[in-house]
Parts: C-alpha cells; sequence; structure tokens
DNA sequence: CTGAAAGCGCTTACAG
DNA sequence: CTGAAAGCGCTTACAG
C-alpha cells in the first residue's frame, strides 16, 4: 500500500486492519463491543497511519455534534469566564465542548450570534440573558435543543433557567444600607441610553429603589450613567457625578464589584474614608473585592454554581435524550449579602450608640 | 404540502420554490449568481418553512467548517479574554466562530484539548503557548491547518507566531530596577512545583535572573511562590514570604499585576509605603492597575493587539487558500514600561540628589 | 462479534 | 442562470 499524501479515512484504517468501516468505527466509539483481537488490529492501524477521525461527518451521521453554544455577555468579565469554566468542567466527561460567544451586552449581538451559531447545529444552548429580540426568542423557541437562561430568573423563560432575581438582589441590597441607619442612599446604575443594556443591573436598580421607596425614602439618587459593559472607571466617574447631584449621600449599592471599586478608589484620592463617610456595598463578589483595603462589601453570587448547576441540568436532558421534551426546570442558586469592610452603621447610629437592632 | 414535522431541509425548501437544491444552495451562500426572481422566490420559502440550513452537512462537502480552535490558560485572566475577544472581531466578518478551550496552564490538559478539538476540523489552531507535549507537537504539525502560537516568541515554532519575547521584558524590568539605584532587588515568581506551569511567566523570570547578574547584582530573591495560575492572592502570601527571607529588599518585579496588587495591598496593611519604602512593578498592563491608588507600574503588553494581529493573519492565510502551506511568519508585538506610581529611585539616589541619569 | 447497504444534508464539479 | 449526479466520511439500522 502506498503511503497516503491526503488526511487518512475511517476506510483507510479498516482496509490495513483488513476489517469493515463500522468495526473500525466500533472500536473507537464503543471498543467492549469488539473482540480484543480484531480491535488491537483495528487501534494499530490507527497507530500507524495517525488516523484522526472526522467528528463533522460522525456528527452528521448520528445527529449530535456534542457541542454546546454559550451565549455570554463578555468573558472580560471574571464572572462570566467562571460560569463558563465551571460549565466547561461538567460538561467535559462526557466530551462536549463550547462553543463561545459574546453579545457585548447588545440584544442585536446575541440575535446575529444565534443566527452563526444554530447552523452548526449544537446539542444545546446557554444563554446569560433573559432579554431577547422577538427574532432571537422565536429562534431559540425553534431550536429543537434545550435551552438554558443564566444568571436571571426570567418571567417568561424559553425553555430552563439557572440563576437567581437580580430585583431581589437589590432589594436585599437597600434593606441592608437602610438597615445600617443610613437615609440618604444612592446608586451607582448603568448607562441605560447606549444599544449596548445590562437588564440584570436595571433590574438589580429597580429591586433597589422599589426598596427605598417602600422605606419611605428617596429614590433620586439612583443613577444610571455612562456606558455598558461598566469598566472600572465607571465607578469612578459615576461617583463622581454622584457627587454633584448629593455631595451628603452616605451610602451607595453599585451595580457591581467593579465599579464600586472604582468608587473606593476614587474616595481614597478625594479623601473620603469608607465605611467612615460613606457606605460601598457592591454585587457579584469578585475576587479582587475581598482582596482590596478596605474589603469591599458585596451581594454575592457563586458564577461557578451558575456554570455547574447548568452543565448538570443539561447532562440529565441530553442523556436522558428526552431533550427538548423535557419539563422547563429552574434553578435558583440565590445570593447572600457578605459584609466586609466598606459598610457601617451610620454616623447617627454611631453616635448614638446602637438604638434599634 | 402537510406541514413538517421535522426540521426542514434544503430539500424542503427546494421543493416549495419549486427549484433545485443547488439554487437553494447558492442563494443563500452567493446570492448574486441567481436571478432575483428565482432568488425572491427561494427566499420566501426559506422565510415561510424556518429554514435554518445546516452548516454541519455543509463543512463535510466543503470541507470547511469555518471554527478557528483557540486554545488559552484560562479565560479568568483578562489579557487572555482581551485576545480572544479582538481575534473574534477580527474573524467575525469572515463568519468564522472561535471554539475556545482552557488548560489552566496544564501540558497534558493542552494535549487532551487539542485530541478533543481537532478531529472537529478547525480551519486554524491558535495556541496560547510554545511549549507543548511531544505528542501534542505531532498533533499540531500533522493537523494540515494553520497554527499560530500566540503570547510567546517561540524558539521553535510549530508554525506561524504573534507575541513578544518574555525573557526580553525580564531584562526590561531587570534594567528599569537597576536605573533607578535599587540594588536589593526581588521577583515574584510563580510556582514550578506543580502540574500547572507557566512558562511564559518562567522566562521573564529567567531574563530579569539574567539581567540582575549581568548588572553584578544577586538573584538570589526570584523568588517562585505558589500555584499556578497566579491569583491575588499570590502577591500577598509570595510577598511574605519575601519579607522573610529579604526584610530589606528595595524593588520587586512580579511575575503579573495581578501578583503587583495583591502584594501592594499587603503593603498597605502593613503600613509599608509605596514606592518610597518598596518599588514594585507588575506585568500585562492590567485595567485595575490603571485606577488603584497609587497607580501600578508595570510592563505593558497589548493583548487585544495580539488577538488582532493573530486574526488577520489567519484571514489572510485562509484566503489565500495557500492554507497552512504559506511561509511561517512571525510577529512580535512588542512591550513597554510604563512608569506610573509605583516604582521610584531609591532612597540613596533620592537623597543624594539625582547623581547619574 | 461483524458487515453490507443506505443515508445524514449539504457542496463540488460538471454540463448545458 | 440552473440542474443532475456524485460524494464528503462517518453512523444507523438491520441482518446474520
Amino acid at each position: 500500500m502506498p503511503p497516503l499524501t491526503r488526511k487518512p479515512t475511517m476506510r483507510d484504517v479498516s482496509r490495513l486492519a483488513g476489517v469493515s468501516t463500522m468495526t473500525v468505527s466500533r472500536v473507537l466509539a464503543d471498543p467492549e463491543t469488539v473482540s480484543r483481537e480484531t480491535r488491537s488490529r483495528v487501534l494499530a492501524a490507527v497507530e500507524q497511519l495517525g488516523y484522526v477521525p472526522d467528528r463533522v461527518a460522525g456528527s452528521l451521521s448520528s445527529r449530535r455534534t456534542n457541542v454546546v453554544a454559550a451565549i455570554l455577555p463578555t468573558l472580560t468579565n471574571v464572572n462570566f469566564a467562571d460560569t463558563a469554566h465551571a460549565l466547561t468542567e461538567v460538561l467535559r466527561p462526557a466530551d462536549y465542548q463550547l462553543l463561545i460567544g459574546y453579545t457585548m451586552y447588545r440584544l442585536d449581538e446575541e440575535e446575529r450570534l444565534l443566527r452563526a451559531m444554530l447552523p452548526r447545529r449544537p446539542d444545546a444552548v446557554v444563554v446569560a440573558s433573559s432579554v431577547h429580540t422577538k427574532t432571537a426568542s422565536q429562534m431559540l423557541l425553534r431550536a429543537g435543543v434545550p435551552v438554558v437562561e443564566i444568571w436571571d430568573n426570567p418571567g417568561q423563560p424559553i425553555d430552563h433557567a439557572v440563576g437567581f432575581s437580580n430585583y431581589e438582589v437589590g432589594r436585599a441590597a437597600a434593606h441592608h444600607l437602610i438597615s445600617l441607619g443610613h437615609r440618604r442612599i444612592g446608586a451607582l446604575g448603568p448607562g441605560r441610553d447606549g444599544e449596548a443594556r445590562d437588564f440584570r443591573g436595571e433590574d438589580r436598580m429597580k429591586g433597589f429603589a422599589a426598596a427605598l421607596r417602600e422605606a419611605g425614602l428617596s429614590d433620586e439618587w439612583v443613577l444610571h450613567f455612562g456606558d455598558v459593559p461598566v469598566a472600572f472607571d465607571h465607578g469612578r466617574q459615576s461617583f463622581a457625578a454622584m457627587l454633584e447631584r448629593a455631595p451628603d449621600v452616605e451610602a451607595l449599592f453599585a451595580v457591581s464589584d467593579i465599579s464600586a471599586w472604582g468608587a473606593l478608589m476614587e474616595c481614597q484620592r478625594r479623601g473620603i474614608r469608607v465605611p467612615d463617610d460613606l457606605s460601598l456595598l457592591g454585587f457579584g463578589d469578585f475576587d479582587f473585592g475581598r482582596q482590596c483595603v478596605p474589603m469591599l462589601s458585596t451581594m454575592g453570587i457563586d458564577a461557578r454554581a451558575i456554570g455547574t448547576a447548568a452543565g448538570e441540568l443539561l447532562m440529565r436532558l441530553l442523556h436522558d435524550d428526552s431533550g427538548a421534551a423535557a419539563a422547563p426546570e429552574r434553578i435558583d442558586v440565590g445570593f447572600r449579602l457578605i459584609e466586609r469592610e466598606t459598610t457601617a452603621p451610620s454616623r447617627k447610629r454611631r453616635k448614638n450608640g446602637r438604638k434599634s437592632s
């Protein structure tokens, strides 16, 4: 047999081993179903030719790609990267690969991505959003594979959901700052003017504002500032804007730790003491918030848990091969207030001693 | 025609439009080659059926998947995420999708990933490493598609390379600290004991140590500490270890800004003034280093430029369809010293006034 | 335990 | 500008 110049196929392997392609296919997919002797002959041929199976052809035949499409706002945000990591780890043993796309928080980009990804026939779709264009929703609905919306608690889920209520996070944040005795309370929220929108962040702001109003406080300092996605600079600049509007603000909730830390740095530059002069509460429990001085108080989310739960849900769904037909599941991973060093009782509360609980 | 329960195929569209599948294929791939009338009839059928083309089948026929495999150490590191973002943006107009994998800085994981990805027949492979297992090197060599090693300056490139010399970064870092008059100079390097290894970081340390020796200084405080990948905590802990070994150290180069910032926080906790008591120089020019107080001096790398250059190289390679046969290119994006607020002349230098340049 | 036949849903390479 | 035929490289679904 002359050496091959083209890439060897299963046919080449089968000829060299003196078996049918079916037997080669079995050795690779399900070795136990082939006799030991035949198996070793096939494996030797595979080795000798340097055969690499073609899963594109395999996928077309079997109608399974072993690919999961993951649509995230951005990978630059460690929390989403952590979710992707955790998801990868759960899917890996079953030999699933992640096809990742970024929307940069844009609905039109999400739709574009879906249009690019769905033709590649992923076995499932994980999407970090519960707000979609009409077309995107339809595409997901008709995809014929399980869809998992993550990082939120959608009112009208497409299919499955793994996340938490951003609205409730905002409410809990407000309750905490109120319980510390603060009255002049504000928030550094995401801008709402551009093409890019952080709807989850907006939900947190809504919950926060609602809780302020319920407590009889003003929500006029719930600011929406700058472009999405927020970078460290958002904290700095939105905080400067806040100070012009409300120089005597006592406590601040930021749309994310990224923003909260930026504000903290701005406080250091301006000589504003945190938490003595100002309480600062972030969101997301980012790594740097545990290390900075003072350590950042935050509304903690377990980003890895979201990836793990979504992955395990998919494993169940894909292996039961009831597939997309399974009853929609909804998993809430919750959140928790993490009090560290940037939140403290109000001045008044401190001066008078602790009157109320 | 009865409504379809299965997913519509190109055949269904062609029948509804009264044309051959070839015409449907042309309308989708190359609309100009079809008459306007036929085209609109086909598009109407596509619309009516909600037809989504199957690119798995398409890829098998055309022998092109329009997928680029990207192997990165971790996405949790913003610099690699930025590279991935930039790469995506260049490839998007040509309708390429990224298949991303993480090695967690492990050679065996890289090999495993290659084994999982190559059967999916990516049109190119981008890998953020120039150190591979023997098997992995062979797999890349025989893949038959362009391979781009990024974030380094490999001695023996597999194929193409886009990056910079980590060794020279280390040397330049040392030269800078020496030129500031420091003599007791150390480094916070990555551990070398575990399965996970940061070979690029180790190269920076090697260059750094070499430059110290060339200047007649001791390299005994070039520490290798902890597990890879380094987190913020690495800076804190390795700095504590450094202080036990060399309490009077004057200047420190860290394997990354992540580590440098951790050390900076530890300095704040211990009341060590930066840069008055200690100069601190990072690597990577991360976002937070531009925002923290004091702002971090660093050896800056343009992570996005690496992704962009790799993407543009691939576009040339894939469209010339000389493909893997093209002459290997090697692109150096360079690096630059970014002096901010954590590096300053040595005490002695400051006391005596500036003697030498 | 093994194999021959058919087919997955497209595109290539002609041909007219 | 359009189409019939062949085939990409596997797996499914039988059959023995």
